[in-house]
This record gives structure tokens, C-alpha cells and sequence, in this order.
DNA sequence: TCGGCCCTGGGG
DNA sequence: CCCCAGGGCCGA
């Protein structure tokens, strides 16, 4: 479900409910995720401080600082946590005392919602929803709460911030905003692969997905079956400008809810108000109105336009262009 | 480099 | 029943 816009939202509306807050107890479903959250990390949480919230492409990344190791000895090795015992100690609002962290611990809580995920603060009082998978007490009225009814997702605990920020930085590409133009062409034109298997591949760019992929793709005028290697430098830049632009737009609407995507706070995307061309197949093209077409590239359902977007350039273009000359 | 697959649920 | 879905991994 969630591209980049969306998890971006999602990281802007838990910022200000989660920083600075305490995690005083966790619980998780017995299902299992993509990437399982393990009964032991629950343990090494509670406790912890929320010290940030961060996305790197479609990954949120929540740090941290370190429950201290001795704590209360009941804490250790318990999968299951929640006493009330640990809420006193760890959220008395009078207490100035610092909390009994490990010098410089920090891990990092890292999420990915798949196709179907929600992370959302609520209160308690609010009716436990299906596919609930995580869910950690912030104070006595309040949790956040991983849902996730694909399990799709993903939900670990990393120890070492620095190791896991090298990790990924050696997984993704550079974040689409600023992408460097000589960089992106020699990735577009060093290919053979088609635009959308391109987009598609978070190596080349991070956090772009089949719904943005195509949006930029209609915006750069561009075909998703073009091979990289046929692109112009000139084309090569329209893309580079389009998935910034369309990625820019989105998060200034939320992102797009199209079934179950909801941002931090339950609040439902508007991007989808404002589609070209993905999921409006046979509609008219809001440039030429020419019906949208749907293929499949890349396994995945592609929507464009073949006026606007033609795959060779047509004999009338040609014409036109060799007028021109 | 690509399809198949992991899941659940909704719609035709 | 069939096919489809904002993603990503793994194996031919």
C-alpha cells in the first residue's frame, strides 16, 4: 500500500505523539509478519525513550534509547509485559530522575507497512481492530499500534544505529528529492530494463511505488515500457523533475488512500483526488483525452496514456520535427 | 532479470 | 469461481 508519501506522513503525524515518550509496555499477535517481531525485543523496549522518528524510502525508523540491562529483574526474559509496577516506575511525571539507561544505548525500532499496514497512536478506549500485530502502552490512555491484515510487514528491533543506517544506505537509492542529475541518467541509460521495472527498483530511487511510478511517468510524458537505454538526456531529466515534483505534491495532500492506507492519527490520504492516470483506466486523459490504457510491466498493473506517452515515436512526430529542421 | 509467492479480502 | 490489490524476496 504505502509509498514514500504515505510513510512520510505517517513519520510527520506520530512525531510530536511519540518523541520524548516512554514505551511502558508492549504486546504482539501470535501471527506472524514478514519479518517477525521477536517475543524478546518486547522485553528490550519497555522502558525505552522515543528518542526520533525517521524514514528512509518506505521505512520508518523509530530510535530508541536503550532500556538499562539490569532494570527490575522481572523484566528480563518476559515476552509478555504490562505490570503496573513498570508504568509507575517509568512514568511518574514528577520524576526528574533520569531513567536508567545504558550510556550512549540506542536501538532502533524499524517498521515497513507492506501492502496493507497502519501505524497509528489511539486511545486504549478505541475498539482492538482485526490484524493487530504490535502495540505498545505510551501512557494509561494511549498506544501506538501496528495493524497489518496482509502481513506484508515488517517489525524488528536493531541494536547498532549506525550498522543498520549503513545497511540501508547499501539497499536504497538516494531519496527522490535532490537526486543528482548525473547520477540518475547513467542509472536510466545504463540499462536496458523498461521505466517502470526502473521506478520500481529501490536500488535506482527510494520509496517510489506502482502508484507514483506511473503518476511521474504520465508527468515526464514518458512510456513505461521506454528501456532506460533509449531515454535522452533530456528525457532523462523530465523523470528525474517528475518523480520529485509528484512525490512533493502527494505528501502536501497526505497521500493517497485507495483501501486501507491511514496516516499517524487515522486521517485518510487526498492524493487520491488527484490521480492522471493510475487506476483510471478507459477514462479520458485529463491532457488529450485519450482513454487510459493498462498494461503490465514489471508484474505490476501499469496505467498511461498512448497519446501523451507514446512507446516509438509516432510518424507524425517525425514529420513534425524534420518540418522543424 | 523475471515470475511466483507470501497473505487476506473485496469485487465481478 | 476468478482476478485484483500502495511491496519485496527468493529461486529458476
Amino acid at each position: 500500500m504505502p509509498e514514500l508519501p504515505e510513510v512520510e506522513t505517517v513519520v510527520r503525524d506520530l512525531r510530536p505523539l511519540l518523541e520524548g515518550r516512554t514505551i511502558l509496555s508492549a504486546r504482539q499477535s501470535k501471527k506472524k509478519l514478514r519479518r517477525p517481531w521477536k517475543p524478546q525485543w518486547s522485553a528490550e523496549v519497555v522502558g525505552a525513550r522515543v528518542a526520533g522518528l525517521r524514514r528512509r524510502g518506505k521505512w520508518i525508523l523509530i530510535d530508541v534509547a536503550s532500556p538499562t540491562p539490569p532494570g527490575p529483574p522481572s523484566l528480563k526474559g518476559r515476552g509478555e509485559i504490562g505490570t503496573r509496577a513498570l508504568c509507575e516506575r517509568f512514568d511518574s511525571p514528577n520524576s526528574d530522575s533520569p531513567l536508567p539507561f545504558r550510556a550512549g544505548g540506542v536501538g532502533v525500532l524499524r517498521l515497513h507497512l507492506g501492502m496493507s499496514g497502519q501505524l497509528t497512536v489511539v486511545p486504549k478506549s478505541e475498539p482492538e481492530p482485526d490484524h493487530l500485530h504490535l502495540a505498545f502502552a505510551l501512557d494509561n490512555e494511549t498506544e501506538l499500534r501496528f495493524r497489518d491484515h496482509r502481513r506484508f510487514g515488517a517489525a524488528e528491533l536493531f541494536t547498532d544505529r549506525a550498522k543498520l543506517d549503513a545497511e540501508m544506505n547499501a539497499e536504497l537509492g538516494p531519496e527522490p528529492f535532490g537526486i543528482g542529475a548525473s547520477y540518475f541518467r547513467d542509472a536510466v541509460t545504463g540499462t536496458k530494463r523498461n521505466l517502470k521495472a526502473l521506478l520500481l527498483d529501490q536500488t535506482v530511487v527510494a520509496g517510489v511505488g506502482n502508484i507514483y511510478a506511473d503518476e511521474a511517468l504520465f508527468r515526464a510524458k514518458l512510456n513505461p515500457g521506454r528501456t532506460g537505454a533509449s531515454l535522452s538526456e533530456d528525457e532523462c531529466e523530465r523523470l528525474r523533475v517528475a518523480i520529485e515534483d509528484v512525490m512533493t505534491r502527494a505528501i502536501e495532500s497526505r497521500g493517497s488512500t485507495i483501501r486501507d492506507y491511514v496516516g499517524g492519527s487515522g486521517l485518510r490520504g487526498g492524493f487520491q483526488n488527484e490521480f492522471a492516470v493510475y487506476g483510471r483506466t478507459g477514462e479520458p486523459c485529463p491532457a488529450c483525452d485519450a482513454p487510459i490504457a493498462l498494461a503490465r510491466y514489471a508484474g505490476r498493473s501499469s496505467h498511461f496514456c498512448r497519446s501523451c506517452q507514446p512507446l516509438a515515436v509516432s510518424r507524425q512526430q517525425k514529420t513534425a520535427r524534420s518540418r522543424k529542421r
